[in-house]
DNA sequence: CTCCTGAATGTGCACGGTCACATCCGAGCG
DNA sequence: CGCTCGGATGTGACCGTGCACATTCAGGAG
């Protein structure tokens, strides 16, 4: 084995800090105070360790410092379904706020909606020595399976229902909920749906209990609400069965994709929207005000969601004073899609 | 404001390889071929440390391993537009072949278009001492940003035009936009309007040449392309626009959400889709099936284009054979929104 | 002039793994 | 019975950084 390598100049590995204080005259720990801001630097000396530093392309190692230090500077993120548009909007806002309080953030997907696939994804967040953790999968079995797994660092979920309040960040999904189902009864109807989202997410249930809540409160009878999986496809799926009954005026729907498969399933029928049956959806994705009838839905304000997420994590982490602000109330979009019922 | 926490008993550090050797009776550097699989250990020595580390709940120290080994076994992906379907999609299955492939992945999101959020989004990356990057940000001055910033490690990109192929992985945008005007053409229009993505945007520009091509291919003359942003609102804007000429029978969208926003101004003019107007949007999102009337696109196989990429990149680092594959060719979905023009 | 003080800087070690090399031990063979 | 050989395991150094502590140095007080 020959080890008689002739050192290429610029070959090699990456400069450290050795090199840095090699070729700036100091001593290694000087170019680690300049790096860590540490007051006592005399200005000249800390002027020479940047231009060595910027002269040999010189990159912290973040993998030692974790190392030393145990502090990653990176939150996790535990998510799922991250092509739909909730979630991501509420990545994407995460990112931001956690750039600007200069953290990293390493996301990690639950696949599957077993337990294994959970462990899998915290591993990998855990691997990465997070320091904090985001998760917004609010699946029951996922918030239940992260109290069982007693992980060690501190951590934020978007339960609402949870007694946990001091882990939860959340717009007020019942709320929302009655927000909407009071628009349709104000509007005159009593025989109302509720196209629910799967009974596993901690949001589909509180807006479903939004729902039950606001019908009982005004004294209106209720069906059992649908279950569904926040398709479109679904949301027209169960609009085809709906409309061989045709005994509601109104759909209360969990989700703005549902509403717009619910939508169609109706049109498809040969009814109308508003005339025969009014629809409300939840979110107010962008396209929502495009859909034919335009929707009435439940705004959500993700980027905010996202901002205080971080905010929340930071002051449990101790990084931050922790100023909860209660829940975020969304707001009703009234467009064209509801109307009064039409006897 | 409260800091003065008290050290719970058991809170001490995490165990590492070498409490797990001293319990299992054996030596540190036992333990470490145990978990690298070394294949001279004998199975009853494996059993024992395979014990020890679950009693004691070990976890190996990435950030060690990533010091020594110099391999983080992460891959970066920079991406701009998180919360659109495609990029998010992308993602998403970016992520499930990585996790096949033992790699974490880390996102980096750029914000603002200017060269400065992209260097500071390479430096999140590079500071986590990623070992490739996936770049689902295609517009071309982040291309270009890259080229000058001259990264260490290997990258993928989505750039179909560019000349360096081994880089490249996509899906043949001018192929699906030729399939797309070709099925108007061939439909009967001749007056064909194309609503393009933002100029800067390689996809949109691969989109806009397609068209272009199969256009001048038939000898239809055309119109100059009009700028969009790929929004849902700017679809409606520049519908109201358009339907104040009304010298066209067809548009080509180039996503479907500014599809579904020239629909809505269209139907408010009065007009019908596909009566008076055809429409064909780009993406196949799932919505795109229960639009009003439901929307004739072309489909790209996201997940495919995610896996290919991780596997591009895996050859380009020399971990997997790269077997490069041509790129995916996207699908005409025909559903109602298009039809033969009604002189 | 000496001593004290605090700012500025240097020295050695620790963090938790992996690597190169050394060592131990039992089997096979002349 | 001694020697070789290779499988199984142990030993020490090292990766790049931050921390605790030591050291130097200049300036002001006594």
């Amino acid at each position: 084995m020959s080890e008689s390598v002739p050192e290429s100049v610029d070959r090699g590995r990456a400069p450290n800090i050795r090199d840095v204080a090699r070729l700036a005259g100091v001593s290694h720990q000087t170019v680690s105070r300049v790096l860590n801001n540490h007051p006592s630097i005399r200005e000249s000396t800390k002027q020479r360790v940047l231009e060595v530093m910027t002269e040999l392309q010189y990159r912290p190692n973040r993998a030692a410092r974790a190392l030393v230090t145990s502090h990653s500077r990176t939150i996790g993120v535990l998510a799922s379904q991250r092509s739909q548009y909730g979630p991501s909007s509420i990545i994407q806002s995460i990112e931001l706020a956690a750039q600007d309080a200069g953290y990293l953030v390493s996301t990690a997907n639950i696949t599957a909606t077993d337990e294994d696939s959970i462990v899998t994804a915290l591993d990998h967040l855990n691997a990465q020595a997070i320091e904090g953790l985001v998760i917004i999968a609010p699946q029951v079995r996922v918030v239940r399976a992260i109290s069982n797994l007693d992980l060690r660092v501190p951590f934020v979920t978007m339960s609402t229902t949870d007694g946990t309040e001091d882990h939860a960040v959340a717009v007020d999904q019942v709320a929302g909920a009655r927000l909407a189902t009071r628009h349709l009864i104000e509007l005159g109807h009593r025989d109302i749906y509720h196209l629910a989202g799967p009974q596993d997410w901690i949001e589909a249930e509180a807006r479903m209990h939004g729902f039950l809540q606001e019908m009982n409160a005004q004294d209106v009878p209720t069906t059992a609400p649908i279950l569904g999986d926040w398709s479109a496809d679904f949301g027209y799926y169960a609009g085809r069965e709906l409309m061989r009954v045709r005994d509601f005026t109104a759909i209360f729907s969990s989700n703005d994709q549902m509403a717009l498969g619910l939508i169609h399933a109706i049109r498809d029928a040969g009814q109308d929207v508003p005339h025969d049956v009014s629809i409300v959806g939840f979110d107010d994705i962008p396209e929502a005000a495009h859909f034919w009838p335009p929707l009435t839905t439940v705004r959500q304000d993700f980027p905010e969601l996202g901002r205080r997420c971080v905010a929340q994590l930071l002051g449990t982490m101790g990084k931050a004073p922790s100023g909860y602000a209660g829940p975020i109330q969304p707001e009703l979009i009234v467009r064209r899609s509801t109307a009064a019922p039409s006897f």
